[in-house]
DNA sequence: GATGAGCGC
């Protein structure tokens, strides 16, 4: 026998919603007693075809109700009490476990007439139930839009001020919602929250235009919905693509054939790659190739030297409050002045010596006759 | 920081 409860007497206590008899919504119950009303008709067969015609060719049927986050001790009669406010319900259905006969913590409500399923989904979505949120969707049977998870989205970030009520009333500008809840622990809100849209355009809609949003002064994070076996998942494969520990920024590429060790060299040395200039050049052995970074140091030096040679001068006992202008201005009628620099200590103290680079041997060779031995007082 | 659960007589 089915542990469906008649709710025929807490019905007859409620208010009449449209001044018509109530019917007693007793369609899921096979519990009889001599005093109840008869088995209500509940839904017409033909009303239930139809209704169920309409679900199967993707249009809703307006009656039928899914109710969910219902707490476990919540019955039948409960339901019908806020329900049949309004309008007449045919039947309603708690779910329950097969052999514990608990709960599933939802149900299913039918109305008789249609439209009354649209006006309960707008004043009693999200109204407690035994201090309960409930969440209310169209029934549907078919359970292939739930599997695909198209259109579901994830919000993180939440304000905890921001309930159901408020998420649905934000994300609902983007397309039509089938599910909306914020996730809720012992405190109230855990700031993160889900909105299942009708379509995947909608939920592209709401996350180009929400995310990054300020909700509340908060900025939130809205993304597609990623179950957490996928996530993890995910999480996992970039783990093991990442290294370890920190490139040192060079690698090596050994090819078969000398040709194309060639033909990489010629194509990719200095090309821009990731905003860096690469270098491709012939692997050398450590001891190769400091060898020729050595040579390479020491003959810019040389060139350095050489570009110096007979034109530099060297300066010492200058005075402490000289700048390179000043400076300057000291040398410049000897010859045009290549470079002049006072070196100084990081404090920026003068170390009271310096160098002065003339264009030509015959300039730098005047200046030293002219101001060597020179008192600048 | 965080990625639910869910569809019947």
């Amino acid at each position: 026998m089915s542990a469906s409860v008649s709710p025929s007497v807490q019905a007859a206590e409620l208010p009449s919603t449209n001044g018509k008899t109530e019917q007693p919504a007793a369609g899921e119950t096979t519990a009889t007693n001599g005093t109840s009303p008869k088995p209500a008709a509940a839904t017409p067969a033909k009303q239930q075809q139809a209704n169920q015609a309409a679900a199967n060719d993707g249009s809703q049927p307006n009656t039928s109700l899914y109710v969910g986050e219902l707490d476990p001790s919540v019955t039948e009669a409960m339901l019908f009490e806020i329900f049949n406010m309004i309008g007449p319900v045919s039947s309603i259905r708690v779910c329950r476990d097969a052999v514990t006969r608990r709960s599933l913590g939802y149900a299913y409500v039918n109305f008789l007439n249609s439209n009354d399923g649209e006006r309960a989904m707008d004043q009693l979505n999200y109204s407690l139930i035994r201090g309960r949120p409930c969440r209310i969707m169209w029934s549907q049977r078919d359970p292939a839009l739930r599997r695909t998870g198209q259109g579901n989205i994830f919000i993180k970030n939440l304000d905890e001020g921001i309930d159901n009520k408020a998420l649905h009333d934000t994300f609902s500008a983007f397309g039509n919602i089938l599910s909306c809840k914020v996730a809720v622990g012992e405190g109230g809100s855990l700031g993160y929250g889900f909105v299942h849209y009708e379509t995947q355009e909608a939920a592209d809609n709401a996350i180009e235009h929400v995310n990054g949003m300020l909700l509340n002064d908060k900025k939130v994070y809205v993304g597609n919905h990623i179950p957490r076996k996928e996530r993890l998942q995910k999480i996992e494969e970039a783990k093991a693509r990442l290294p370890t520990c920190k490139s040192r920024g060079f690698g090596f590429v050994n090819y078969e054939h000398h040709d194309a060790a060639q033909n990489a060299v010629t194509e990719l040395h200095d090309m821009d790659f990731h905003g860096q200039k690469l270098f491709v050049a012939r692997a050398q052995k450590k001891t190769e190739r400091e060898e020729e970074l050595r040579r390479s140091y020491e003959a810019a030096k040389n060139e350095k030297l050489s570009k110096f040679e007979g034109v530099n001068l060297y300066l010492k006992n200058i005075p402490e409050e000289f700048d390179d202008e000043r400076l300057r201005e000291e040398f410049a009628p000897f010859g045009t002045i290549t470079s002049c620099k006072i070196m100084r200590a990081p404090s920026g103290i003068s170390r009271g010596f310096g160098f002065v680079c003339y264009s030509a041997p015959d300039e730098a060779n005047k200046a030293v006759a002219e101001m060597n031995g020179k008192n600048d007082g």
